[in-house]
DNA sequence: CGGTAACCTGGGAT
DNA sequence: AATCCCAGGTTAC
């Protein structure tokens, strides 16, 4: 009965790590000579020492209320960590290769597969999981205005906002335009290739994500061969702009931390492939913006539902689009983001199954495009 | 300026 | 079996 997303239940760890021949093919046309001026000479000399990471899993200071593996990396905000066990999952974060799991009590462990330092390791993990906010204290003031809010979070606990690195969450954001999770993966997946590689587990291989550097090595047909399809133009376009800024790209997106959300929000969308929607997910996800709202299609289905009913029906345009977001923020204020994040994540088909049936909506059909837009005829179900 | 129509692609629905 | 429709939008008229 319900409706599973099958393209998302159906991924598998490929088994066969030789990637087929069209794809080596297109890899080898562009080879990669590296030009040893960019190379920071950071390894030491020794290649003797064996690079014995240490074996063993280790205790973060997460309780799974504060942090829940399965409702913070496969819910929408990277596409680049992978299910590598029961409650694990496996991703890189710079150079560093790690998974991340569920003990007993629930608290997170780490487990370091590879890394050029184990301590800066640590500190790049606590980082990307933004632990130094306290996720319970959010929960609890937007709890407070919101019945609904305080509900919702009884069931997903731990559903957080990570804070990833600008660079590989644009791209990643450019791939998600109109298009479905299993494509979205595997495009990133292909550009992930190109980066250094750093280990297999489970039967995945993970790559560092690759430089703009790199990434300006491969052309838009190539991509488009991958199956990007018109997002091809868009990630050698913004790749291409990028590598023009004077103090470089990946320095450029760094500062966008720094300014107001809306500059920051303008900036980003000077880039091809880049509207509101997908500046807000950079914005957010990557850029300390915790006010930013991504409004796409089920954000927009939660604000009409319940945060501005007298715009149910109506299209999603621009203007509409930055008065859903205002009305998110001065709702919940200066973190509005992460309690987007959650009423998003309840909204998830995949993640039905966590919630009582009484919020589970009926999936209205197709509105019926309408001149005066409101849909509801026969679904008997529009409050 | 605000509203529409193409845009790649693969899988599911009709 | 052949079409139609859609998916975490953006861009071009």
């Amino acid at each position: 009965m319900h409706s599973l997303k099958p393209s998302l239940a159906m991924k598998r760890p490929r088994p066969p790590p030789s990637p087929p021949l069209s794809f080596a093919s297109t890899k080898q046309t562009s080879s990669p000579p590296p030009p040893k001026s960019l190379h920071q000479p950071k390894t030491p000399p020794i290649s003797s020492k064996k690079p014995k990471p240490h074996t063993k899993w280790v205790p973060l200071n997460l309780s799974q209320s504060e942090l829940s593996l399965p409702l913070t990396f496969p819910t929408g905000q990277t596409f680049r960590w992978k299910q590598t066990g029961p409650l694990q999952y496996t991703g890189t974060i710079g150079p560093h290769l790690l998974s991340l799991k569920h003990i007993q009590n629930g608290d997170v462990s780490y487990f370091i597969h590879s890394s050029p330092s184990e301590s800066a390791a640590k500190l790049a993990l606590l980082d990307f999981l933004n632990a130094g906010i306290s996720l319970a204290k959010l929960w609890d003031a937007f709890s407070e205005n919101d019945p609904r809010f305080s509900e919702l979070a009884k069931y997903l606990k731990g559903a957080r906002v990570l804070r990833q690195d600008p660079v590989e969450c644009l791209v990643q954001f450019i791939c998600s335009s109109n298009n479905n999770i299993g494509r979205i993966t595997k495009m990133v997946d292909f550009v992930s290739s190109l980066g250094t590689y750093l280990g297999s587990v489970g039967g995945f291989e993970f790559h560092e994500f690759p430089s703009l550097e790199r990434l300006s090595v491969v052309s838009e047909e190539e991509l488009r061969q991958a199956g990007f399809g018109y997002r091809a133009k868009y990630i050698t376009g913004t790749v291409n702009v990028l590598q023009s800024k004077p103090d470089g790209g990946a320095q450029w997106l760094l500062s966008l931390r720094k300014l107001d959300l809306p500059e920051a929000i303008d900036a980003l969308c000077t880039l091809p492939g880049v509207g509101p929607k997908v500046a807000a997910c950079i914005a957010l996800f990557s850029l300390d913006h915790h006010h930013a709202i991504p409004v796409d299609t089920h954000v927009w289905q939660i604000a009409t539902k319940y945060l501005l009913p007298e715009l149910a029906g109506a299209r999603l345009t621009p203007k509409l689009c930055s008065r859903v977001a205002d009305a998110f923020v001065s709702k919940y204020g200066e973190y509005a983001g992460w309690a987007q994040t959650l009423l998003f994540i309840a909204e998830l088909p995949s993640q039905k199954a966590l919630l009582p049936s009484h919020f589970w909506d009926i999936k209205e059909k197709k509105p019926a495009k309408t001149k005066d837009g409101n849909g509801c005829s026969n679904d008997g179900n529009c409050s």
